[in-house]
DNA sequence: TTGTATGCGTTATCAA
DNA sequence: TTGATAACGCATACAA
């Protein structure tokens, strides 16, 4: 049902955007009253500020923010990069900063790098070249030398799950470590010894400290680390199937998994293993996102406050922007226990 | 643990970022070679391109692409209007926008309305006067009249889920009357005759179409629509709870949702209610995101291709601002039932 | 093949 | 309280 439409920005629909010149003709005075009274400058004749404002409603006149922007060298707009705006993880966090810059009117330029350096890279890259007033920057792939590099020209930063001192970037963290830790410790006072982990890109920094959590937890009971309990997912999810197979093989009785998504795949694994959650094998999550709740049974995660820290993370790098504000150098997020049917004791 | 940091673009990370000008001043050419050699026109000598070239990495030049849409009209930035962004529905879609968007050099600028109908409004204003090249619209609250009048401001425009036939605009739509046809249908072949949907909020196109489906199949097998099966949410999905309890009251044996989401919650309801699905109710969702695969009982819903009609949309966008390919006025999008556990015959 | 002049739509500066 | 002039950083048209 293709049909020939093809668009065109022809003479009827061209009506010539009206200029803040247009505006000025018509009003009998200076293009400069007028932008004065766009900036609500208190410099201007309340008799004319009227009239002024007369005409521009009347043609719903709106000055062009581009313009504007060369002369201010603000654009009000943030970039947000991250990884995936699918993963539940990041679109409720992108769902806090949202509100949280829209409350201070700055926007969102969102880009999304699908894990790829390269495009994390050019992306950083492109934001400089919009000039954009500060960016939200969740590169788990990036080099420390690289962000050290781009940081100055997209600054103020705000990073998110990548601890870095560096000038114009502050950061908001989430403690893998303290989650890992206290996730394997949950299982460990149920009586689990015996507790595979399943991890997410082994280089990404959160994977690094939850995969210690888990050491610190087992050290300090006294139970052996296995290295071959220990597995990697490096692309996807898909992953996750075979790893907890394998896991299953070496007789886990629990399982944790770096997040939700994984952990339902855990899930779903053991239930073709013919294996009964709880009964014959625990598994908690990490995130706490909306799936868990709705799993059967519910999934017990390490839950995070997804769309606060989202809010977190605006507020910080909004007060970077406004530059007389003091701001948080390093926040760091605790993941909460939060328990439900996917664990049991082991009696 | 609030430090005394404040950010300040100092004089030492000021280091004014280079413009055309300065290297046309380094190359000993005019900043017009510099912009010639920038756009890869062929009228500049090989030696001079070169010298210009090696300047322009040197210096890790980056023109400003705010003064180039100045002068080009063209910003390379495209609208994306939806309500919520951590809806995986949502999501999904966005992600293959961007995809599709990318890979034509062109990029989003996200804004999310939280269905409010005046934020939808402001932000369509706001895209003007960002002078993007184009918007990507799913509006559920806007009104036609409002919609006609906006839509030249941005235009090209592509329409989420609105069939409106206005120049400038093309439209996605699923097909939710057949898809409100082939879940009843399906329920009814089931056996289900006492079928209660969930509707959400009522003025939303996709809900009426819904809802027609849904009659349609009624009356096709001769069974009579009862008004007080019809529920509608009208604000989120804790309603879903309420009404799930009062279908459950007036003996439905299956109950039909207007997402995965609140399927979830009707679940949710049953099983608070000691109901068992899909043996003592059936129930059938619609989008088949994520969630849907991991609930339990899996979730019976008709599935939608999220990320392809991302790409779709994103398209259709691409071939009216190039304005010389043929695009589809309206494209329809027809759900997929996909059987699952959530279901059952009632025998 | 290259350079000069002009303009895109604003705000900033300074003078009136 | 207002207006004229000069930026902002680039691309376009035209001249050399």
């Amino acid at each position: 049902m293709l049909n020939e439409n093809v668009h065109k920005k022809d003479m009827r629909s061209m009506e010539k955007k009206l200029t803040i010149n247009d505006i000025a003709r018509m009003a009998g005075v200076s293009r400069q009253t007028i932008s004065r009274v766009l900036n609500n400058k208190p410099e201007v004749n309340e008799a004319t500020r009227k009239q002024v404002l007369r005409i521009i409603e009347k043609h719903e006149f709106q000055p062009s923010l581009q313009a504007r922007s060369m002369v201010t060298r603000k654009t009000n707009m943030i970039a947000v990069l991250l990884p995936d705006i699918s993963n539940s993880f990041f679109a409720e966090i992108v769902r806090g900063i949202e509100r949280t810059l829209r409350a201070n009117k700055l926007h969102v330029f969102l880009m999304t790098s699908e894990e790829e350096i390269a495009l994390e890279n050019s992306f950083i890259q492109l934001a400089q070249n919009y000039n954009v007033d500060g960016m939200i920057l969740c590169s788990p792939r990036l080099d420390e030398a690289n962000l050290r590099k781009l940081i100055p020209r997209v600054s103020p930063v705000v990073l998110l799950n990548r601890d870095l001192d560096a000038d114009g970037a502050a950061c908001v963290v989430v403690d893998s470590l303290y989650g890992g830790y206290t996730a394997t410790k949950y299982l460990i006072e149920k009586g689990h010894s015996k507790i595979g982990i399943i991890l997410g890109p082994s280089r990404a920094y959160s994977n690094i400290q939850r995969l210690d959590g888990y050491k610190k937890a087992l050290v300090e009971f006294g139970i052996p680390v296995e290295d071959d309990l220990i597995m990697h997912v490096e692309v996807d999810n898909k992953g996750v199937h075979k790893l907890t197979e394998q896991l299953v093989k070496k007789k886990v009785t629990a399982i944790t998994a770096y997040n939700d998504l994984a952990a339902a795949y855990v899930i779903q694994a053991c239930t073709d293993l013919n294996l009964k959650v709880p009964d014959d094998i625990s598994v908690i999550g990490f995130d706490g996102s909306v799936i868990s709740q709705f799993m059967n049974p519910a999934l017990t995660t390490m839950s995070l406050p997804l769309f606060e820290m989202g809010q977190t993370i605006a507020n910080t790098l909004v007060r970077m922007i406004k530059g007389d504000q003091p701001f948080e150098r390093l926040t760091t997020i605790y993941p909460i226990l939060k328990e439900r049917n996917s664990t049991k004791s082991l009696s």
